[in-house]
RNA sequence: CAUCUAUCUAGCAUU
């Protein structure tokens, strides 16, 4: 069983889920751990609704059965769900309560994550540096620091999670100081740091820094890709994606992006007609590139052929409009998306306010609040 | 006593 069991799950992560189904049937024997494997098998594809039906059927449910449902809503967003399960099942153990701290803080919950942390009945390491991460995630990064002071033991996640804190809210030096005072610096470590400098846009920290490291992975490789573009040198980007031994995805991604927003729309598309595969990050990128340069239509035909949308997407396309002075449009977007988030909400009062429409801006904003959004 | 399954840190997208 055990052997079937590691199958399963090594398909799976190779994105072979019609090998992990056979292997799973033909599974003799079957344990929880085996019905936990392929339903896992399942979010991994991206399939909730059928892990969700698996998870149903599953004949002795255990903790990790009720811990997976409850991280596969939370991946994806599903935070209702992920709590409502997490409320209603028999015995969440630390795990369970760790990634309803990352959950929380994910999608901006910081104070139930927080909430979280203090009710539960035992914590360990990953609690401690989920706590760190939620800070940092959510824009305290002096909390953050708190944390960690306070925290019984410490590893290299916790220092990295505590650098980021720094580096992702515009600490840099903080950043920069506590990378050098490390001891022990792993690839995550000199990345982080390289991605403080970059989005402190110190190209030249930035490139130093990158020469120094001791090896190089594709997320160092991009880093550097969209320092450079933010710098306007997308040749020198280019010249970066093209040294780096095997892209991905997110490379292809930073490379349009680059192209996109340095006003180099038909390389731009180049890139996008030209990539192996996308996302939705590319699809939402290649809107914005039409979007600045006044191709409406085709950014409207991207909304239109995506195989899904969510609220962003629609976002996307409502600034798009309202940028270009377009707000009856933009109107019709907004009043007919399935749900708006403060997003839509900034882009429609940011269009009207462009447009010199600053009655209908100020009327919107007003009227947000009634609606039940907090501005940002 | 032990093998398989769930949770933490770095790069890309709208405003």
């Amino acid at each position: 069983v055990v052997a079937y069991n590691t199958m399963v799950v090594a398909y799976a992560q190779n994105g072979h889920l019609e090998s992990s189904k056979l292997l799973f049937d033909r599974t003799p024997q079957k344990n929880t751990a085996s019905w936990n494997g392929i339903m896992n098998a399942y979010v991994q594809a991206g399939k909730l609704d059928l892990a969700r039906k698996i998870f149903n059927i599953i004949p002795c449910k255990d903790v990790v059965s009720w811990s997976s449902m409850v991280s596969a809503y939370a991946q994806v967003g599903h935070i209702e769900e992920a709590d409502a399960l997490f409320a209603s099942m028999p015995n969440p153990n630390v795990v369970t309560y760790n990634t309803m701290i990352m959950a929380y803080s994910q999608n901006g919950r910081l104070d139930r994550a927080k909430k979280t942390f203090d009710e539960m009945p035992e914590r360990d390491l990953i609690t401690w540096n989920a706590m760190v991460s939620a800070y940092a995630q959510n824009g305290r990064p002096d909390n953050a620091k708190l944390v960690f002071d306070k925290m019984p033991q410490r590893n290299l996640v916790s220092m990295n999670g505590l650098m980021s804190a720094f580096g992702l809210n515009g600490e840099t030096s903080k950043a920069i100081d506590f990378f050098d005072s490390m001891e022990q610096k792993d690839l995550i470590s000199w990345s982080s740091a390289l991605a403080a400098y970059s989005q402190d846009g110190n190209l030249d920290g930035a490139r130093k820094l990158f020469d120094k490291m001791p090896e190089w992975n594709v997320v160092s490789f991009t880093t550097m890709i969209t320092a450079y573009s933010g710098k306007g040198r997308v040749e020198e980007a280019k010249l970066v994606f093209d040294s780096m031994p095997e892209h991905d995805l997110i490379a292809y991604n930073a490379l349009l992006v680059g192209y996109a927003q340095n006003g180099y729309l038909s390389d731009a598309e180049r890139i996008f007609f030209s990539m192996p595969a996308k996302n939705l990050e590319t699809l939402h990128a290649i809107m914005a590139a039409y979007a600045q340069h006044m191709h409406l239509s085709e950014a409207k035909t991207v909304l239109n052929t995506m195989p899904v949308r969510t609220t962003l997407s629609w976002n996307t396309l409502i600034a798009a409009y309202a940028l270009n002075g377009h707000m009856q449009e933009a109107r019709v977007l907004f009043e007919i998306l399935p749900k708006a988030d403060v997003g839509t909400w900034n882009s429609m009062i940011s269009g009207f306010a462009k447009a010199g429409h600053g009655k209908s801006a100020i009327d919107l904003f007003l009227e947000m609040a009634v609606e039940g959004f907090v501005p940002d």
